[in-house]
DNA sequence: AATTTTCATTTGTCAGACATTTAATTGTAT
DNA sequence: ATACAATTAAATGTCTGACAAATGAAAATT
């Protein structure tokens, strides 16, 4: 392996570009170990601590492991749903937050991808999934409930939904949808009178789930953003009028 | 800030989480300026290398940025939608070659994803959107297309589909999961048959946004499905013949 | 005033060393 | 011979110190 000196980009850059195509192509294959950080270091011809700041590149995006030891080193790693979840997250978080993207984008998108869900989870209906949206109903309709808790329980709510249809990559996709508008959700102060709104409508999907109707789920969801949508508006209507 | 020398984890591991969780609650907004590398080993009480690790890892999720010169430095990069797209391709792709997904769970991810797009971009309806369409559907009539090209043509149609959506966040999530199958994608032979029932079923979708049908384009997304399935299957039974 | 030169700052890279972890090997005692 | 303890080797983790290269600002020069 050789390495263009002159690049424009940084040595570890453009050696973690290559680790990461030999990775994607499959020539390393998962599990696989990595030639040792010295090994790496003479065969592309650059000192250790570049090696090892390449490394840490392709650790930060959970391709690879690393342990300690004498049977140690780095290792390819088998990218999980759950890292993927938790990158998917972050990344999506972020990318709302810096790029002011409206309450109402994001609602748009997070709703349209659960609408994609539902006709999925009604068919398939399992028996846990619905256990779970029950219970979170139920959490939510108790009294002395935070906003943060009501939302964290909401989350909960919508992602036992997407769970529910029954596949991973739908539900790693729209992980970060929907973790993503928390942080937008938490700015809404939720009145007794939304909450019982919305606690209503929770009970019509999750009746509609079981039901296996798909028709009155998708109903529900879009009552459900127009809703959610009219209380966002109020919230910025409300501090602007403040002002 | 101090940082737990006795954790299980690296301090250059500790010390980009530390930061990354000072950019996502906020305290440090994007093209603020992070202190150098020098600065930053003396407060965190830790070497210059393990510092520059810490701001790789930082890099390689496109969380900064680095410049170097007299007035250079790290800052705090606002994450771009083409940088997370490029991410989500990335991420996504692994977790389906690495994680042994069905061809058809995939699918079913996908399709359910772009069905949710449609209502939308049949409501919207953009001009460049549709010429994009009818452009990609042209190109897979040429009688002399490679069967990459093929599928290249068609992650197109399918792109320019979700973005006509007009919601960037729904682009964002959905580039992963089309872009993920198309290595899946290109294991299937497109005969001459198979591929004037693929374009036929382009142009009525294109037909349906074009006239704001989103029933109709729900449809024909659905009958793509089926017989994107269907082609994937007759594949593998081909494959378990021959041997 | 415009241009060139110098300079200080900062990241990028290197070399070498020591610390720490870990499993295999070796040695020892029962 | 087996069980247990000590040693050893290999690997990552961390540190120190140094130099190279880029870059903008300041100083010097024309």
């Amino acid at each position: 392996m050789k390495i263009d000196p002159n690049s424009s980009k940084d040595l570890s850059a453009q050696i973690a570009q290559a680790i990461k195509e030999a990775i994607i192509s499959g020539q390393l294959p998962v599990d696989e170990r990595l030639p040792s950080e010295s090994e790496l270091s003479e065969q592309f011809d650059v000192s250790r601590p570049t090696v090892r700041e390449a490394l840490k590149r392709l650790a930060a995006q959970s391709l690879i492991r690393t342990q300690r030891g004498a049977t140690g080193g780095a290792f390819v790693n088998r990218l999980s749903f759950e890292d993927a979840y938790a990158q998917q997250i972050t990344t999506s978080t972020l990318l709302l937050s810096m790029n002011a993207v409206s309450f109402e984008t994001a609602c748009e998108a997070r709703y349209a991808l659960e609408r994609a869900c539902a006709p999925l989870s009604a068919q398939r209906r399992e028996a846990d999934h619905l256990a779970t949206m029950r219970a979170e109903i139920h959490r939510q309709s108790q009294p002395g409930l935070s906003d943060e808790a009501f939302c964290a329980s909401d989350v909960a709510f919508h992602r036992a939904l997407v769970d529910g249809a029954g596949n991973p990559v739908l539900s790693y996709q729209l992980a970060g949808a929907v973790e993503a508008m928390q942080p937008s959700m938490n700015m809404i102060t939720f009145t007794a009178r939304s909450r019982s709104e919305i606690i209503a409508l929770h009970t019509r999907i999750a009746d509609a789930i079981e039901a296996g109707n798909p028709i009155q789920a998708d109903a529900a969801l879009s009552e459900l953003q127009t809703y959610t949508v009219k209380l966002a508006d109020d919230v910025i209507a409300k501090r602007a009028a403040a002002k």
